[in-house]
DNA sequence: GTGAAAGCGCTAACAT
DNA sequence: ATGTTAGCGCTTTCAC
């Protein structure tokens, strides 16, 4: 019996001896070769996955999302991580895009060329959590600026006015729709934080770190922070552990991103969550259906909604300045 | 001039014509197609990392550590999550054989067949956290059994007697092996725990949860609790603070992998700490250099020291058994 | 419904 | 040092 009908077998096609052929392939233990069938086909039943920081619970979630999905269908999935650089992101979606069907990003800058090149040179990508400014791909998103704003609403409503924030880098999307949306929630309710208020950090927990123990120092340091992601939240809660600082009375304090031991911490801490892992099932599924052809389609840019869990890390804000002990 | 010259050129070889080539690369942007390559040469340059649950930050960091070493290198890397579970990890494993030229593993348990097989057909897999019984493989391990034997000895110099241990599965390593430590460290200390404080678990979450909620509805619950991994800690904690038992006044408690906010907690956790990307990026080097053709070396089995991380969450027993208010 | 044969892009063996 | 050629294992015409 030839391979062509075995090949056509696999395929689906109808074929007469399909007895004689399963048999055969369980008694050889038969799985086509994919590297011969690549070759052929040009389909490498492959995705690439490629993410800031895989040591990032949320990006660890959204990562498990995605490899469930793909678990069930003949695709296997690439991990990259860029460690938050544009330069070794360029560098990995070069090297993957002759061996991926599609490209699962969560794009380290919103300028950036090459995925643009190669979503025209035919290759499906898929935005996570981030995306460009030309809004031609699939996206799976959170509502960033309406997440800040219920930060900021929050803080408002308990009467905060010297309220500060933590930010990551405003060249991606999570950090400059936090960073607007935070802004502008707070502009309506007539606050304007003076600049030094305004931190611009890298989301990672030395920034948050840092950057609270700037705060801190300030001649008049805020009565309440946001912290624009999980890492950067770690870090400052450091901070404020390092200098005394006690939460909520002599601070208040609002992340975005939930913790896995938020509600232990002590006051348990008030954040704005989304659904990590639904979010990379999703984008999953959009990458899916555009590898099952559909791949003129308007893109889909999917906005998930947050939520604001309060906890006890928000109070009223303290009569007085805070007290001596925390200056410098 | 002939692909051959190119492809020999691209090989390291000696060429004349280096100018053009170069020039004719950068022009056409050419990359060798690797399916091609893969076909001929049989090499994929793609390796595979199978680990139990990516969302496991002790897992999420052996992988960073991982990538971090192939990115250097022209190999890609494969991910799979198995959810704990060896049939997920057969299919996986037989999935991923003809695509990779190399797996990186953390078994779901220590009896497996698939491996074996595999190590024999002359896949190279390097084990990390876990091995089988079979002690073939290269392997990048911590001193479970010393580590938990540490965290044993910590519990009894504090004066405790009433001492627990919630369990991960004892079919994989780091499970039996802290198992093991742990019970030989108190019985060298004269200390035989009731069977009902050995609580086998599956080093989830839920379970640490659920077990740490039966060892407090015991008549007589212990003062101190030995917590085998890092995501069962966070259930215990939880289960702790559920049940409004205070640490450490009430009860001690040790875990295994530190957290990343272990040291905000109040009190601060008292831990087992092990250096997880390392462990990775460890594992990568033996995989190079098993690929770079030493692949009849012995096995290198390599245990990395565990490190005990005294915070605050172990004291002295108190004086008396736990007050009523905690018997269910 | 099936077999024969071409060809995907590369590399190694051989010839020059 | 370079060109020519065969063949890796599959899928897809093209004949039958």
């Amino acid at each position: 019996m030839s391979t062509a009908t075995v090949s056509r077998f696999l395929g689906g096609e109808r074929v007469r001896e399909v007895e004689r052929i399963v048999q055969a392939i369980e008694a050889l233990g038969y799985r086509p070769a994919v590297a011969a069938r690549s070759l052929r086909s040009g389909i490498h039943y492959a995705i690439a996955m490629v993410v800031p920081d895989i040591t990032n619970p949320y990006f660890a979630a959204v990562a498990k999302g995605v490899e469930s999905v793909f678990r069930d269908t003949h695709y296997r999935l690439f991990l990259a991580n860029t460690d938050e650089s544009a330069t070794t992101e360029d560098a990995v979606l070069h090297d993957l895009m002759h061996r991926v069907d599609g490209i699962i990003l969560a794009p380290a800058a919103e300028q950036e060329e090459t995925p643009l090149r190669m979503r025209r040179a035919g290759m499906p990508i898929v935005m996570v959590d981030r995306e460009l400014s030309e809004k031609i791909f699939d996206s799976v998103l959170v509502d960033n600026a309406g997440g800040a704003a219920a930060a900021a609403s929050h803080l408002v409503e308990l009467g905060h006015t010297a309220i500060a924030m933590i930010s990551g880098p405003l060249v991606n999307t999570p950090g400059r729709m936090r960073y607007d949306g935070f802004l502008a929630a707070l502009a309506k309710a007539g606050i304007e934080p003076p600049r030094e208020y305004l931190e611009v950090a890298n989301f990672r927990e030395s920034g948050g770190y840092e950057a609270m123990l700037r705060l801190l120092d300030l001649p008049k340091p805020p009565t309440a922070v946001f912290c624009a992601n999980n890492v950067m939240t770690v870090g400052s809660l450091k901070a404020l552990a390092a200098r005394r600082v006690r939460m909520p009375m002599d601070i208040s304090l609002i992340g975005f991103d939930d913790l896995d031991l938020g509600v232990l911490l002590n006051p348990p801490l008030t954040v704005i969550a989304r659904p990590a892992e639904e979010q990379g099932a999703l984008a999953a599924r959009l990458m899916l259906r555009r590898l099952a052809g559909e791949d003129d389609r308007a893109p889909d840019r999917i906005m998930m909604p947050t939520n604001l869990i309060v906890r006890g890390s928000c109070k009223k804000p303290r009569a007085g300045q805070l007290p001596q002990r925390l200056q410098a």
